[in-house]
DNA sequence: CGAGCCGTTGATAGTCATCAAAATGAGTGG
DNA sequence: CCACTCATTTTGATGACTATCAACGGCTCG
């Protein structure tokens, strides 16, 4: 009854936006124990080699995954927004392949990981919503794939720019516009570019009326054409019925 | 006692070094319902967009998964080489968000999606054994991202070309070199090059003696150097212990 | 009010794309 | 068995997109 301002809530609105849960399930998770913690921008919530030994989930704020070249530049591999679970996709794997930092300041939860691995083999309507989120997950990952390796620049930032907004939007988070959590030079790590040529490319869009700044607030005058210049489709969330009826514009 | 030349075998073999099968589990997947089918060079396994209602595993030969974006251009978005199940990554949600083809021709065992679904939250072994796999594909597509996103076009066919080696040795289907089951222009496909360019880095890795070159068959006279190379290490395929034994050059 | 990060701008260089076309090899049919 | 066709590989010339280098301005914070 006090699941209104349970930390999880998001969290399991998400998941049994996958896969229907039982009040059972739910309970399970609840049920749980946890633990909370504030996080400073920068925090590191995974480590590259690192064995993960808890699985956090993020209630508010901001993180980013991402893996180091040799040569030490960075790319980044997916953003987590608050009601992400971190480590779903180390849950089930013995080493960590890359790190997750939190992109602002944020409070996450963190949960035993062999608590979270029990449930998702023992209570098949879990199991099932874990793995369709962590799949969803990796779909994310194979949109990015193409955006890096067959997108100009600016179709990659418009494309950045209009998954985030979705993303945001399917969780409640967001308008018409919302504050870009990152810097440019992260942005620049998003895209694989250098942070001088995302500057330009985001005056270019500014200049051409697909999106407003005023710092780091973005705003979408012509969402249309946004997604036209980032050759967005929500498909690759895959994004349930009602969410999208919901936030349609 | 026939598994032996079983189809599924080398499929299982693989799930069961991610994660210890019983026999039990064993028997239950042989023991389902399957069709064994022979595909061209070309052949649709999936189609983006489409509802999968069977899950294949590659017997012989290889597939690629790809998107296409707004422009037709495309991007291969992962390597598919025998014993892999090419429907894991669509098999828990309803509509596939990518295609995959056969890049050679081969043949494949199409499963019940239903059946397997049910074995995966039934069997928590194998629902493990199948999560596990799937999370190393992810871990794979990560790798890609950085590839593309920060390796310049030498290092990302370099890179390309040792994980590639690297998968079919720890699958027994390669020694020190192996025919490449593919054209320059899909090799471009996959590092976001064009063809012309791949061309031109291939002579230079062969003139740098970092490969050699026959038609298709390529050779790795410096291992080593090809590694350091692509900025390639191992560990994000997630490989069992025994087989990085067994493959360690 | 200084320190420092971040964003902005300009000039130049390089990697890779594009366009075009020839060479090579495989498969086909006469 | 050879001519023919088509896909693929190779080569050359040119140009575009993006990186790199450098420096300055604006905010925020201690």
């Amino acid at each position: 009854m006090t699941t209104e301002k349970h930390p999880l809530e998001r969290f399991i609105w998400e998941l049994n936006s996958h896969r229907p849960l039982e009040d059972a399930d739910r309970q399970a998770l609840l049920d749980l124990p946890l633990r909370v913690r504030s996080l400073d921008h920068g925090a590191y919530l995974v480590r590259e080699g690192g064995l993960p030994l808890v699985c956090s989930v993020l209630v508010d704020g901001f993180a980013f995954r991402q893996k180091l070249t040799g040569d030490g530049s960075r790319q980044i591999i997916a953003l987590c927004i608050p009601g992400d679970a971190v480590d779903l996709q180390n849950m089930f794997l013995d080493v960590s392949d890359h790190s997750v930092q939190m992109l602002t300041r944020g409070t996450v939860v963190d949960l035993n990981r062999s608590d979270l691995q029990h449930l998702a083999l023992s209570r098949p309507a879990l199991g099932a919503a874990i793995i369709r989120t962590t799949l969803v997950e990796a779909s994310i990952m194979r949109e990015w794939v193409v955006n890096v390796g067959r997108r100009d620049a600016r179709e990659r930032i418009a494309h950045v720019l209009c998954e985030f907004a979705v993303r945001l939007e399917a969780r409640g988070l967001s308008k018409a516009g919302f504050e870009l959590p990152m810097t440019q030079e992260q942005l620049a790590d998003t895209t694989g570019l250098t942070p001088v040529h995302v500057n330009r490319v985001l005056k270019g869009l500014e200049a051409d009326g697909l999106i407003t700044r005023q710092r780091r607030m973005i705003q979408f005058p012509d969402w249309r054409a946004l997604q036209h210049a980032g050759d967005f489709s929500r498909q690759y969330l895959h994004l349930p019925e009602e969410e999208i009826r919901a936030a349609a514009n």
